[in-house]
DNA sequence: TTAAAAATACGACAAATTTCGTAAGGTATT
DNA sequence: AATACCTTACGAAATTTGTCGTATTTTTAA
């Protein structure tokens, strides 16, 4: 296996992911906008953290144009896979399952969600 | 509800947690000589790491003899549940159940474990 | 064309986390 | 008692993360 590069976002970095995640791409106006809503943060802060994660290659961006572009450069499940596997080890003991019990039990999914892990689990018990 | 106290132990913390949860009570050295198994640190690090726990209320100590016994004094299921959380809104857009399919499509769960999980599903979609 | 507005670059600071060296005290063994 | 060993306490440095001010450039609009 390639050495994977460690996908390691920090929390801040991890928030502005996500908004690139949905929004496909963004300047750094759109996503600070959008941090706005649940986070008080200064436009620089913004801006620099943007420029750090380009620098970490967390994403890419057009700068051709003077108001610069960027979206994703890690893709939404490799890095939740990552963060999950970490997880698992260093907050579950590495048990997957005392992991999914927990989501379930604390959390309230849908209806449509509880049938598409069901189908997911079929599909595993079948193997 | 009582404002709970912000549970928000750091990696090294939640190493040093997940030992506890597992031995129950533990000396530093003990502590330290499990951490050894995957990691590389001094001694006086570990010591220096489960004192600041101590004060930060993340673990509680019997000081009464000369080598001090350790314990955690936050529950195992309180922590995993917080932790859990916050990866949901932070990784997975609030959504519990990508977190369940990404957690049983990466990992290899026994069949113990997805029986488990079956009955745990059961019982959500009886209500 | 000048002035205001918007964007980037960059340096620096602050806080939190991690790391470790050294001192000091107790215990046990010779 | 002297030596070797183990443990705690503590201060301080190194890293990482997050924050922002200021300078500079570009664009827009009066």
């Amino acid at each position: 296996m390639a050495t994977t590069k460690t996908i390691k976002p920090t929390e801040s970095e991890l928030e502005i992911l996500q908004i690139l995640w949905k929004k496909g791409n963004a300047s750094v106006r759109e996503v600070h906008e959008e941090l706005l809503v649940t986070k008080e943060a200064g436009y620089t802060t913004t801006l620099k953290l943007m420029q750090i994660m380009h620098e970490k290659g967390l994403v890419k961006r057009d700068d051709s144009i003077k108001t610069h572009i960027y979206q994703a450069a890690v893709s939404k499940e490799k890095t939740q896979k990552h963060l999950l596997n970490k997880m698992i080890d260093t907050v579950f003991g590495g048990s997957p399952g005392e992991l999914v019990m927990q989501a379930l039990g604390n959390h309230k999914a849908s209806a449509e969600e509880l049938e598409e892990i069901q189908k997911m689990l079929d599909n595993l018990k079948k193997q």
